[in-house]
DNA sequence: CGTAAGCTTGACAATACTCAATCTCTGTGG
DNA sequence: CCACAGAGATTGAGTATTGTCAAGCTTACG
């Protein structure tokens, strides 16, 4: 399976992704800059499928994943599963800044993943936050940048047809991959298997397929072994009604 | 219209809805009593369609629902609409934990509504959170539990049949209000059109319709002006796989 | 090569939507 | 007090979307 073939970035480079998100929303701190980096020193891999977070587990332990994508979701009796929200390289889960929480999902690693202990990160924003104003003012954001991509997966779901909510779910990964870099203008790699797309779409298989289908035959993207290519990037915003969210007041200083 | 009829409550009650659920989170000392009871000694009064938040808005003004409902919600460019969550009386809108946020979505008055501020009570958790430990494990909790509804919410939409998600919804509603004084064992008002529940459920009012006939004519519920019978709670929770959320490792101490 | 996972296809069925009309309230003005 | 208007609920008929089932195909990988 080449679908999980890497981005050729090195360990260091990975291990800034959450850097390069965190100072979109804040300046950060030599210091705050030199904490982030070093969470990934120390880093363990799992298998895709393993248990990231357990449903009515404390949220205690939070954790940055370095590399691969995991998910939080939730299952029917019969076996529906509703995927809720994508975990992507560069962001931190198993975070919750209101004291004591659980688990309210459980959470799964859908490719191989890379994880590393945030246990610093969470510490330095509930704890020492005055020490610490960059990086608790951008995991704020991030918090509610979150919320917002709930949001759209409500929409999606709930109000758009098959075609505008795969491709609405499609800009939304490349814009999220962008924005830790890794993804280019129109390329984005995507390594979901369509049963896992359908789960978070709200669509069967079958359907997604031939969705997916109906967007290639449109011209409106590429979409082989996990590469994406956005082929019309404003037509497919125009249809999925795809707008980047606005999430903070606070508007970095320079750069 | 009589789906708007009031509970009966007089306004001192109902100025104490919030207490009720506040107090099921964590053990209040009489000044956090005091302090949420005051509030809702100044009301202001707003007719059903009014904007109580406008996306994008400061989340700086908190402000607690005395009675009425509210919704949050989204539109697509052609008027589709989904709601996200409902604002019921009792609940504190406006109100983020993160400092500097602003909101993601409108909200709007489904029924004529009678609100207070709460800034009060947003200074006490926010900047006086020593001083008010239970008010602020209690809204910290209620954090939480919006989260959850929301996840129910996206479970609804995305993955469940028209009829498993109506009977869903209706259960959810009960417990909130419940929660609050304002639904007893098998009964409950739910003031809202089906055209607003549709857009609630993701459907169209004549499927919405559709389906409520055919829970009625299975003997699971009632629903005739706004007033919810629940004929066979244990079987409308089965089918819809219905369970009240768990949300904080917090239990209150005694009763 | 053989296997297994994932992708694709066809045929059919079920679910849900649209359109348009009718019915039922409830409040209002004459 | 009654006719009327308007919002909301209900119904029927036809259509569109999406799901299910079952089979074949492709690809990665041992």
């Amino acid at each position: 399976m080449d679908r999980w073939r890497g981005t050729g970035m090195d360990a260091t480079a990975q291990g800034e992704l959450l850097l390069h998100r965190l100072a979109r929303f804040a300046n950060l701190s030599p210091q705050e800059v030199a904490l982030v980096t070093s969470l990934a020193a120390k880093t363990e891999e799992f298998s895709a499928g393993t248990e990231l977070v357990a449903e009515g587990q404390s949220l205690d332990t939070p954790r940055l994943l370095i590399s691969g994508w995991a998910c939080r979701f939730r299952m029917l009796p019969d076996g529906r599963r509703q995927i809720f929200e994508f975990i992507l390289p560069g962001d931190v889960y198993g975070l919750c800044l209101r004291p004591q929480a659980i688990a309210l999902t459980t959470a799964i690693a859908l490719t191989p993943v890379c994880i590393a202990d945030a246990a610093a990160l969470g510490d330095a924003i509930i704890n020492k936050s005055d020490e610490y104003p960059g990086l608790t003012a951008a995991c704020h954001s991030t918090a509610s940048l979150e919320e917002a991509y709930l949001l759209n997966q409500l929409m999606r779901v709930g109000r758009q047809t098959a075609y505008e909510r795969t491709a609405h779910l499609i800009l939304e990964l490349h814009e999220r991959l962008s924005i830790v870099g890794l993804a280019d203008e129109t390329t984005v790699a995507i390594p979901l298997t369509q049963e896992i797309m359908a789960d978070a779409l709200g669509l069967s298989v079958v359907h997604l397929n031939r969705t997916l289908q109906q967007l290639r035959r449109n011209q409106l993207i590429e979409f082989k072994s996990g590469q994406v290519r956005l082929l019309q990037p404003e037509q497919l915003a125009q249809l999925a009604d795809f707008r980047p969210p606005r999430v903070s007041q606070i508007t970095r200083a320079a750069a």
